[in-house]
RNA sequence: GGGUCGGUAGUCUAGUUGGCUAUGACGUCGCCCUUACACGGCGAAGGCCGGCGGUUCAAAUCCGCCUCGACCCACCA
């Protein structure tokens, strides 16, 4: 054991983490008997690099972890990575500079997959970097034959209980993407645009339509005006001239339509938005395409098909211009639906798609929110705001090639669906086949051969990873899980989706707990992201700190809040991380030999920092338990700093270099509160910085405790025995004395290094203290103040009511 | 338009079951390398607690209105 040395976290911090992974020091125990503690750890996706905001986050909930692994919890904590879906398909898309949709499916897939693999290691890396205490051999992909086993037989049991349904309707599409997208995955952008007056013709006499997306003219199937719209009375029941496109379409009155918008007068098109979708359905409008998957113009545009839209708009627009049908034409900014994914403004188009079934759902739903315990509380309104507004049932199927393909297939002569057996589980139907004839007695199927999303698999992630446990009766236990924890901006999503199957799957809530935690900001509170720029690395962070400094950083907000990332921040964990070091090892040197042993005899200031110790560990533990590790975080450094270093250690030093001085029983007093107030801060900091508090407890602690590591130890608990008021008040009193002291000093630009003795064996000392009575007075209620012989000076004060001194011996 | 959270020293933040002098960190200024630590110690300066009004003996804290910001949802011809 070196001393002398400084702590090198780069060093010290892939050292204690290659020894956890070997020792097993977070494994799951299934034959345990202790309480269980499970978490449905949220898989990363490999889609994106590992940003700060995922530090912050996972921190958090590791922050909890580790606190009910220490109080004696079986911590299940399992790790998977999420690198099924959309995200991860254009990610490989990018990287490899492929289009899927070019490639052979079979090539395709396995191209991902490979991909995959080779990225995965570092990856998952990045989480074992921080000190993340998951059992990391309790890991599941969500792409892994285990997930698509049982996302697919999720997919038969809904089959089966007439949850899922498949259907052709108008449905948003990503042009880009080239498949249908859920409402979740929407994202509003504002776009600037033009909004355009173009003449239509009714009976010869011009009226005009207001429009953004004059491109869909070709697919206009009506004019809407409101019926109470004086305007337009007598145009309603003729029939108006489409510009261009010539086609005649209807006008019709609907309350929908808004007089104040635009001209008043709307077309409705197949589709151009939601409104769309409703005129159609109720006013029996025939279905008129006029863009195609991939985005551009079908033939219904004549002349303009092919073209993209966009481009195909100003084509449009520069047409009507010339042939005078514009009449106005200005810019405006709008909102617009995008894919969250690519950006690219949504279409609506008429596909086919499979369904799970949840309009129905809305009252279960909203009552499985109110059965969760949501930290903080105030989540829930997110959760409840979003089941709520829910428009469409949840869209399942993407017309992708990579992802978990549907376990089905459909008989070519009768249409029927044919599932594929349980224990063939998983399968490809575009590559397995049925293994009996169809009802109907055909051998003819064709495969399905659209994949599920991703939220299909992910929202399974209790099974996904409580079946990674082999035995049966701990599988049983494990569910519902205690905590959920994850970041506020995928309740919609995950969450969401993960209570809907747990509800369907099991008629239970999936967890106890929900944490959510919020977002790093940058340092101007703004959100990160890669188009900013100011997306920060956290393998450059630990390179510059430490794992240590950047999750104190993370422990330094409430859970739910936000937070902007601020180097300094981070500089203040790290100081803390030395400062632990320091005052371990000076206090560690001064411990050798010593056993641990409890004195006969505690001396008053001893018994002053075990109070005060005992407070923090009482308060520290009530924070922990309830998800606030930010307060448990302030009360251990509140108390390492200024009562342990600043005043504590100052105090006992005298009885350590001059123990001559004091007799065996002193000394012994002094060693036994250094063991224990030093243990106490060591075991409160674990949660939040695990390197460096194992570096120090294996230095000297670990063999007295007989542990083989810190995050297997005990959580220190309360103890009553500790509770001194009388030293508490005398200890306070020394500190005010010495603070008193201080400003004294100073005041009068005395050295700092003037020997207390010097200002306390004269008069001075009452000058001292007199400024500062009131503010002591209460402290100096006591007769005696010791805080080890600094000096020879023993000396009483008389404030002039004789009720107040101090001796100092 | 509906909802949620928040506005506290230059910056970030604690405190909100109402009650002594409003917490801490970073930054700033002064002194100090004292045998754990200069990534340190000691001291100091810095706040009409977003605004207005109300309840109360007493409001950062409770109520109402306003305002600014972040986020979620809806709308988005």
């Amino acid at each position: 054991m070196d001393l002398s040395k400084k702590y090198d976290s780069k060093e010290s911090e892939p050292k204690w983490q290659a020894l956890w992974e070997k020792e097993g020091t977070y494994s799951f125990d299934a034959k345990s008997e202790k309480p269980l503690f499970s978490i449905d750890t949220p898989p990363p996706t490999m889609s994106g690099a590992m940003h700060i905001g995922h530090v912050f986050s996972y921190s958090q909930m590791d922050f909890i972890a580790r606190f009910r692994r220490m109080q004696g919890h079986n911590v299940f904590y399992p790790f998977g990575t999420d690198d099924n879906g959309l995200p991860t398909d254009k990610m490989v898309e990018k990287l490899k500079k492929v289009k899927s949709s070019r490639m052979q499916r079979t090539e395709y897939v396995k191209l991902v997959l490979s991909t995959l693999d080779e990225l995965r290691p570092k990856f998952v890396s990045g989480w074992k970097n921080i000190g993340i205490s998951c059992d990391f051999n309790l890991y599941y992909s969500t792409i892994n034959p285990h997930c698509q086993r049982i996302s697919q037989k999720s997919f038969i049991d809904l089959y089966k209980i007439e949850r899922v349904y498949r259907k052709e309707m108008p449905f948003m599409w990503c042009p880009s993407c080239e498949t249908a997208v859920a409402q979740v995955e929407l994202e509003d952008k504002e776009i600037e645009s033009s909004f355009n007056d173009i003449v239509f013709k009714v009976d010869g006499k011009e009226i005009l339509i207001a429009t953004t997306r004059p491109e869909m003219l070709p697919a206009c199937v009506a004019v809407f005006v409101n019926p109470d719209d004086k305007r337009y009375k007598d145009i309603v029941g003729k029939e108006a001239e489409v510009p261009i496109f010539k086609q005649k379409v209807p006008v019709l009155a609907d309350e929908r339509a808004d007089p104040e918008k635009g001209t008043g007068a709307v077309m409705c098109c197949t589709f151009g938005d939601q409104t769309d979708i409703e005129w159609f359905k109720a006013h029996n409008l025939p279905l008129k395409v006029a863009i195609t998957k991939n985005g551009k113009m079908s033939e219904l545009a004549g002349k303009y098909a092919g073209t993209r839209v966009k481009e195909a708009r100003k084509e449009i627009i520069k047409d009507l211009e010339a042939a005078g049908l514009l009449k106005a034409s200005k810019k405006i900014t709008h909102a617009v639906n995008v894919h969250e994914r690519c950006g690219t403004e949504m279409e609506i188009l008429n596909t086919k798609q499979w369904f799970i079934k949840i309009l129905d759902m809305k009252n279960e739903l909203l009552s499985a929110g109110k059965k969760i315990r949501w930290l903080p509380e105030h989540m829930r309104s997110r959760y409840e705001n979003w089941a709520n507004g829910l428009q469409w049932d949840w869209s399942i199927s993407r017309q992708r090639y990579f992802g978990v393909a549907f376990p089905i297939w459909y008989c070519k002569k009768c249409g029927e669906v044919i599932l594929a057996n349980e224990k063939d589980l998983p399968v490809d139907p575009t590559i397995d086949s049925p293994k009996k004839p169809c009802k109907c007695g055909s051998n003819d199927f064709l495969p399905e051969r659209d994949v599920l999303d991703t939220w299909a698999t992910s929202s399974l992630t209790p099974r996904l990873a409580i079946e990674l446990v082999d035995d049966e009766t701990m599988r049983k236990k494990l569910y519902p899980m205690t905590l959920r924890p994850q970041a506020h901006d995928i309740i919609t999503f995950w969450l969401f989706n993960t209570v809907v199957k747990g509800l369907l799957h099991t008629k239970e809530v999936p967890w106890k707990n929900a944490m959510i935690s919020g977002w790093a900001l940058d340092p101007k509170g703004k959100k990160m992201s890669k188009s900013k720029g100011n997306v920060v690395e956290p393998a450059k962070v630990i390179e510059r700190f430490s794992a240590d400094a950047l999750r104190f950083w993370a422990a330094g907000s409430r859970l739910g809040d936000d937070l902007p990332y601020k180097e300094k921040d981070v500089h203040t964990g790290q100081k803390t991380v030395t400062k632990l070091w320091n005052a371990s090892k000076f206090v560690i040197s001064n411990l050798e030999g010593y056993d641990g042993t409890k004195p006969k005899k505690i001396e008053e200031i001893d018994a002053w920092a075990l109070h005060k110790l005992n407070e923090t560990i009482k308060d520290s533990t009530q924070y922990f338990d309830k998800y606030e590790y930010s307060h448990a975080r302030a009360k251990t450094e509140k108390f390492f700093w200024v009562v342990f270093c600043d005043n504590y250690l100052e105090i006992v030093k005298d009885r350590l270099y001059n123990a001559g001085n004091y007799s065996d029983e002193e000394v012994a007093s002094a060693k036994y509160a250094l063991y224990n107030c030093l243990l106490g801060i060591l075991k409160m900091f674990a949660p939040l910085m695990p390197h460096i508090t194992e570096e120090t407890y294996q230095l000297f602690f670990a063999k007295e405790e007989g542990k083989k590591s810190i995050h297997n130890s005990e959580w220190p608990v309360e103890n009553k025995e500790r509770e001194n008021k009388k030293a508490l008040e005398s200890g306070d009193a020394a500190v005010a004395v010495i603070s008193a002291i201080r400003i004294y000093k100073t005041k009068n630009q005395l050295s700092p290094n003037t020997p207390l003795k010097e200002v306390i064996v004269s008069e001075k000392l009452k000058a001292v203290l007199e400024p500062v009575a009131s503010a002591v007075q209460c402290a100096m209620k006591v007769e005696t103040v010791s805080f080890g012989k600094i000096n020879d000076a023993t000396e009483e004060f008389d404030f002039g009511d004789g009720k107040y001194g101090i001796k100092v011996q």
